[in-house]
DNA sequence: GACCCTCCCCTTAGGGGAGGGTC
DNA sequence: GACCCTCCCCTTAGGGGAGGGTC
């Protein structure tokens, strides 16, 4: 070589990664993976020297990585030398982008939603609370209960929401964990102060359907509500919601309605502890 | 173990990953990372059991996945019980969604402008072809060419497509493999037959105010065209492009431009070759 | 027999060395 | 002295074994 490195228009790989803006390592693997074999590579020191011809191929691969192809559809590309196994592979990378970005804007969503839910936790009242809300119309989607967790043992609630989970997972919602999860008591069973669990669900924004999953709209309205933080209390929060509604003659227009509000509730490290609010739909005499 | 571990409610882990729809290697990562570890590791056989209460742990830990948050960073969550950490967690993760949409949506222009040039490219007429087509505004972004690759070695070109692109990139444009790159010759040097090259750019379809580099309008019009395949005839079909123009009483209104047409070029393995299309805007006479 | 264990190798596209020759 | 070489280890989130004990 030598001399005639220069006369021959060709270029070690210093130079030639600097030139392209690309480094050094990134030539050395575009020649193990034979995407840009250097127009001569000495044979006793291993040098590689490329030629300036060769940018021209440099520029396609960096191009298809642009298009986001992988280092191996490149050099598929590149031998097979096909274009119509190029424009394959970029309408396939158009649908794929298109999940991408639907899979982002979902997302998105999830984590806007986690936001949301954190600033009402930090808003929330303290546990006892009671009020008296209008509630947006809300959906749910979920399973009836086949146990009735208030009397069972303490982890048949666990079973029935891992239950719901699969079912969920299996119906295709993704993101499952950004929606509130609930449980319900029929409004005859709780007026009757009898604590029988009816579904399990997750609240949801937008109407579904799911399958063998219940679906149902959860009608907007005026809810009687108690706040409390810990799961284990909710029996006696409950009572306590009823009693507070006959006290202030609410007459019951619904079933009782369990709301986990947030999926943040094992930063205490006591599993019971979450943040509840208890709620149920509400009228008053000589309304319109 | 044995009896015990059906009474206290501990599931070996092939039952905690199929509960949670998750599989044994995961959780025996979680295990290693520290996410979650196992309720009770028999130390004698290695084997680890899960407590029911520790599917909590795992929905916020799945949860937090969907949201998209890294391995590292849900450990850190939750070593740390710091809800601010999180919230600033999650806006960080909004701004990088963002982010990765914009760039998405530039990928998908760019895959669609690759697959109307590969269109374009099987329907382009034979070498030689003279035609006078209608060209939309178009914008320009490039630099002056500091020497003159018609007459000068063959590999200036070369050299100036580099500088180019690294000014491009400097400029911070992105994708630019995917705009059709172009060479320019003055009006009047073009009409009195001297090839003397005066700048090199990529068109691009929106107008944009890059610093250093030279931006400008190419303005819409009837443009004298020729299109051929190799890059070593340019000069030849330019001279019979002005030829022509005088023949039909053209008058040459501007530059002339030298468009490369396509990105993929070198699938006919001469880097010489490529889908040119010559062109230089003319008006008519008595024209409007 | 079904379940679980610990290695171990593999995947993408390089980045960042160490230790040693080469322009 | 600056450049280049070949290993080699490292990064994410697991998947898929082999070979060997355990419920």
């Amino acid at each position: 070589m030598g001399g005639a490195v220069l006369k021959d228009n060709l270029l070690p790989i210093g130079k030639m990664a600097s030139l392209n803006g690309l480094s050094i390592n990134t030539l050395r693997l575009y020649d193990e993976k034979g995407l840009l074999k250097p127009r001569y590579t000495d044979p006793d020191t291993g040098y590689r020297y490329y030629s300036i011809d060769q940018n021209a191929r440099l520029d396609i691969i960096v191009y298809m990585k642009e298009l986001g192809m992988s280092l191996s559809q490149i050099r598929e590309s590149l031998e097979k030398e096909d274009i119509s196994l190029i424009e394959e592979l970029l309408s396939q990378k158009n649908e794929q982008i298109h999940r991408q970005i639907r899979e982002l804007k979902a997302q998105h969503d999830a984590v806007e939603r986690a936001i949301l839910s954190i600033e009402r936790y930090r808003k929330s009242p303290a546990t006892g609370t009671l009020s008296l809300e209008y509630i947006d119309r809300r959906y749910m989607v979920g399973i009836p209960c086949s146990v009735n967790f208030y009397s069972g043992d303490i982890h048949s609630y666990e079973h029935l929401l891992r239950e719901l989970r699969l079912q969920l997972e299996r119906a295709g919602l993704s993101h499952i964990h950004s929606y509130n999860t609930g449980t319900s008591i029929a409004r005859k069973d709780f007026e009757e102060n009898r604590f029988l669990a009816k579904e399990i669900f997750i609240f949801t924004s937008r109407p579904g359907q799911e399958g063998m999953l219940v679906s149902r709209v959860v009608e907007s309205g005026m809810y009687a509500c108690v706040y409390l933080d810990n799961y284990d209390d909710e029996m006696r929060y409950a009572q306590m919601l009823r009693v507070s509604c006959r006290q202030n003659r609410y007459q019951i227009a619904g079933d009782y309605l369990c709301e986990v509000m947030t999926g943040f509730h094992v930063f205490d490290s006591d599993p019971r502890s979450m943040f509840l609010r208890l709620q149920v739909p509400v009228t008053f005499q000589g309304s319109r």
